[in-house]
DNA sequence: CGCGGCTTTGATGTTCATCAAGTAAAGTGG
DNA sequence: CCACTTTACTTGATGAACATCAAAGCCGCG
């Protein structure tokens, strides 16, 4: 039994602990940190030491690096089960990437020490956590190539989209990151970014108040996404 | 003891079992099927289920895959201990990129079974396996943010850099790959990238002698690939 | 209330893709 | 091995896509 612990109700544990008994997880649950983070918080700063192992247990967070000329690129935006910092967590021994809440988030700290000691002596979490990675890199790889080969309308309708149909599920939504990181997520100018957004209103397929977006012409904006 | 086996030699073996012990090694290696294929040979097709696990042991690759428009898109480029495949090796059942060798290459496969029952049975291995993955993804997504962020030249210069650095290790080296092939990587057109290697060599940065490319300021060429 | 950052629009110039046309190289069948 | 075909390479001209600069309105926050 897990006691004094309210990871029993948590919906990440089957998941990321689909294959630990109840013991191991009592052990790791007592030794865990919850804390919450307002919107705009710093969750990792790049530099830092990665000395545990991070997971979103709710929220929406952005992962991104300065660049050589100093802009900030967003890498990622990351919702729950995309573990923060499931990158480089085992190939490098500081974060080269900071992580910023984007709304209201939960994060859930565990014992890096007692998570290898777990691959270590089980096969099944580490064949899980294996997986996990890869369906993560994956994701993150392909993303970036598919905004890569987009053109600027193309890229705005992606991220309209995934937020539409990945993050929110509905057609209206309000945007959790302003034009200018739009900007840096598809690695365009803010202005282009608003631009296109206007184009977008003027040929009726959102509205916009501010910084509440309505998809009102999802077709349009899925050939938009694919063919823009 | 390794008996009928060449892996002895093998100079993969101490970075892919560096903690497996020589009977499993031995039962490992009965079971892999060296294969070499000529330059331009298709190694892994799109769609191909994955039913082993595939190291690179000599040569050089490319990743690609064809975009919703037709045209390919190369992923990444890989040498030897780059595995070719641990890129979706646990996340998916097939193969959604293709495999294509650039130069004559060597291929290890091994049964994915095996590898499955070491993961789960020798947590060092697992260790080293998560490790190495992590290492690889990183390397792909940050290679892809640089070259997002760069201007034309600052992206020819990047992988002119890449091949002189990281593959060739020399200021002199015969291109592997098309101008064409550079173009799908970077995401540019094919006349673009050939317009920069004329400007470089104009501007006196390299030699060019067909596909034998001879960088003379390389001083200038980091330059325009950080800042270009 | 006023400052600073975010948003918006317009004007301008740069970067890049597309089209066209020609040369060189490399493979192919007789 | 040579004529033939195809593919790769190269350069120029043109227009489209995009960044930059500038100016003004908006909004939140101390």
């Amino acid at each position: 039994m897990i006691a004094n612990c309210n990871c029993e109700k948590c919906e990440m544990k089957d998941l990321f602990f689909e294959n630990v008994g109840a013991t191991d997880i009592e052990a790791m649950c007592s030794n865990k940190t919850e804390t919450k983070y307002k919107k705009g918080s710093v969750i990792v700063e790049k530099g830092q030491v990665i000395e545990n192992f991070i997971y979103l247990k709710k929220g929406l967070v952005k992962l991104f690096r300065i660049s050589s000329s100093g802009k900030e690129q967003i890498i990622t935006i990351a919702k729950p089960l995309d573990f923060v910092n499931l990158l480089s967590v085992f190939s490098d021994s500081c974060y080269n990437y900071s992580v910023v809440s984007l709304i209201d988030s939960t994060t859930c700290i565990l014992d890096f020490k007692q998570i290898r000691d777990l691959i270590k002596t089980n096969g099944s979490f580490s064949m899980g956590l294996l997986r996990k990675m890869s369906t993560i890199s994956d994701k993150i790889i392909l993303q970036s190539i598919e905004i890569r080969q987009r053109h600027l309308p193309g890229r705005v309708a992606f991220i309209l989209l995934y937020f539409a149909n990945e993050v929110f599920y509905s057609h209206e939504f309000d945007l959790p990151i302003s034009r200018k990181e739009i900007a840096e997520f598809i690695g365009m100018t803010t202005e282009n970014v608003i631009r296109t957004l206007s184009e977008f209103r003027k040929d009726k397929i959102i509205k916009i108040y501010g910084k509440l977006i309505e998809i009102i012409d999802i077709k349009k904006m899925e050939q938009i996404s694919l063919h823009g």
